[in-house]
DNA sequence: CGTATATTCAACCACATGGTTGAATTAAAT
DNA sequence: ATTTAATTCAACCATGTGGTTGAATATACG
């Protein structure tokens, strides 16, 4: 779709869909990484770890400054706080299921010494 | 690429990078809803519908009861939660954010009364 | 039965995506 | 001034994406 406007989100989130990125965006985590630096642990030219990062900056995700011939990249946090709110609607989802769940375990439990480990996802 | 065994948030994220899967994982939230329940708002065919909801479907976001002729759709907060979880992670850094501006204006607060407009980001 | 309804399938199209390579740019180092 | 290093640019390629249309597939209705 050629998308004249295309909503904030739409961006953030497809910019997260790739794992490339989202492992550059961890590094960043530990703090100011350059190009280079990010692009290393991956098999990939150093064009493309480039473009990735083009994708991650203009969702806004990283800041970049230009230090010499360097790039110093570094973490925005803000659009990922969008999308963390975003998502944050569909708590009560999954925190419904947990609730239910709790309080089975908890009936269990004050029925029953020992429940088995329960797992899930 | 040719991703052969794609992480899970790769797909999840890919489905909640377009405003329109966005649109009927709301609808959603408020029940179950059929296939052409889901695409009616939208300006695009049943056919690009049935797509995004094949999307949706395949991140595992969706679940479809096929009950009769039509195609019971209903959310699975799961893969949500997932992203949510993931997101999460990075929490501290706009959480530090704000802590540090919440601090910064408390100090200003007990200081002079007015304070001129700081801004970052 | 025949017809209307709900949905998918298949083929197609334009454009995006993620990758490559080789040349260009810019700045640091000798 | 040359060379070396960090990064982007441009062209290209294969595949994916989101859309279309028209036919196919079930299932419900009268």
């Amino acid at each position: 779709m050629v998308e004249l406007n295309p909503h904030p989100l739409d961006t953030v989130f497809h910019a997260l869909g790739d794992a490339t990125r989202r492992h550059m965006l961890r590094q960043l985590a530990g703090g100011e990484r350059t190009v280079g630096q990010l692009a290393e642990p991956f098999a990939i030219s150093l064009a493309a770890a480039s473009k990735h990062i083009k994708v991650l900056e203009s969702a806004g995700l990283i800041r970049r400054e230009v230090r010499g011939r360097t790039h110093l990249c570094r973490l925005d946090p803000g659009p990922l706080a969008s999308a963390h709110e975003w998502l944050n609607f569909y708590e009560r989802f999954w925190a419904n299921r947990l609730d239910a769940l709790e309080r089975l375990l908890r009936e269990e439990d004050a029925r029953k010494p020992p429940a088995p480990k329960g797992d899930d996802q």
